[in-house]
DNA sequence: TCTTTCATTCTTACGATGTAAGAAGACGAT
DNA sequence: ATCGTCTTCTTACATCGTAAGAATGAAAGA
């Protein structure tokens, strides 16, 4: 294993090691693998060529064999986090366009969830892959069935698109926050008048027992309240 | 240009020239807006510290008088357009509730496109200022009113401010896309099978015509349309 | 076998970034 | 003048993305 000579200092013992000159077997794949996880547990800021390179116990530039420069890895972060996404729920057959929504926002917000650092990237970055093609292409076609207007079906998946990814953004920017000290938001409120916030601070201590999944719902169940109204009568019964 | 022609000038020929030991009256807010200045011009990423201090005719430490470190500078920036907004239409007394929702919503978002460059750092450093906390006052005064349970409001301001500032993220992120080249997605189109997609291509053919502010406001309908779901009758005719 | 080729990895280096530490200049008060 | 204080600059360091090209090892042709 461990076949290195001692020409050169003694490497430290890392989960990678390879002896000198050996390769270390990597790829695309693999790659983003380890920047995901690496964005996991330390955030955007967390990720430099040097630190991702370490982690595969390989040296920076070799990195660049598998991907242009740092943009592409950045692509290649929400291209893996869209396809390693349960889509499976929404996509099934015989449920409602209503039902369809609800469960493709949920799966959604979940995916994104679970890899907040990656989730500003999802803004400047439209993930417009096959798969994410294939979803908006049933989503349209289950709205169009359900008697909403093409265009109107479009809107309607691009609203809901927005919502969720920006709800789960505010969740982790606010997730974030609370996580190293939150120091704006104390000095700020307590430099004010609190009696010219009646309602601000009324309204804070009634809301300290709902959680984000259950604002989110509430955002969620409006959208598809408001949805409803443009679906046409003519169709509400068509299979 | 005509940097360098002798030098230590002497006289101020430009705005950013002083002599030797000569003092640039800097103050916070000035640095704030030199800042925003260059973040519209030049994108975030054309914001340095050096760059910055190049711009006011300053080392880039000087800052360091007036901002304790980076993050308070961006923090800085969303407060700058927090203030400079104009909440005055929101605020006009007499609108019903659903009238002022909407003067905000447009209101927030054509402050926030604006300044594009600045809108990714309303996701992780939320305004919370005296000035933004007195509009959440307002509106919740105006809610609660007219019938709306006090959580369910501030639900839905939150929910609101969510849509608003993630249609502008999603505007301006698209826009900064087509600004330079745009090379993803048609790469990503051309491998596809068309036939497979039809109501997408069908849809991107039909939807040519409605720009971004058309879209909006089909979203923001849809919001208030289904806000208004949870009016309880008994104060829709009060005041 | 030797040699050529090629994919992979490493080394070195450059310019840019945020910022710590402290020196140096300018000014008001004594 | 001397002092403190405010403001500005100088220098330096670690870290970043990445350009250029050398070095290694495996596969393939002779």
């Amino acid at each position: 294993m461990c076949q290195g000579r001692q020409r050169r200092e003694r490497r430290e013992v890392r989960v990678a090691s390879r002896g000198q000159g050996e390769r270390a077997g990597l790829s695309r794949g693999l790659v983003l693998d380890a920047a995901v996880a690496l964005v996991d547990s330390n955030g955007l800021d967390g990720l430099s060529m040097r630190k991702l390179g370490a982690a595969l116990g390989v040296e920076a530039m070799t990195l660049y064999h598998y991907l242009p420069n740092k943009a592409a890895l950045l692509d290649g972060l929400v291209e893996w986090v869209v396809q390693h996404s349960a889509t499976a729920p929404a996509l099934a057959d015989g449920l409602s366009w209503d039902q369809m929504l609800r469960g493709y926002a949920q799966t959604l917000r979940a995916t994104l969830l679970g890899h907040p650092g990656v989730l500003p990237l999802f803004f400047t970055r439209p993930a417009v892959t096959p798969q994410t093609l294939k979803a908006v292409e049933h989503g349209l076609r289950v709205l169009t069935d359900a008697g909403f207007a093409l265009p109107r079906a479009l809107d309607m998946i691009n609203v809901l698109n927005i919502f969720v990814v920006g709800h789960a953004m505010a969740e982790a920017g606010t997730a974030e926050l609370t996580r190293r000290g939150d120091p704006g938001s104390a000095a700020a409120l307590a430099q004010l008048d609190a009696s010219d916030l009646p309602l601000v601070i009324e309204a804070a201590r009634l809301d300290q027992g709902p959680d984000d999944e259950t604002r989110f719902l509430f955002g969620l169940d409006t959208l598809l309240y408001g949805f409803a109204r443009w679906q046409e009568p003519q169709h509400t019964a068509a299979k």
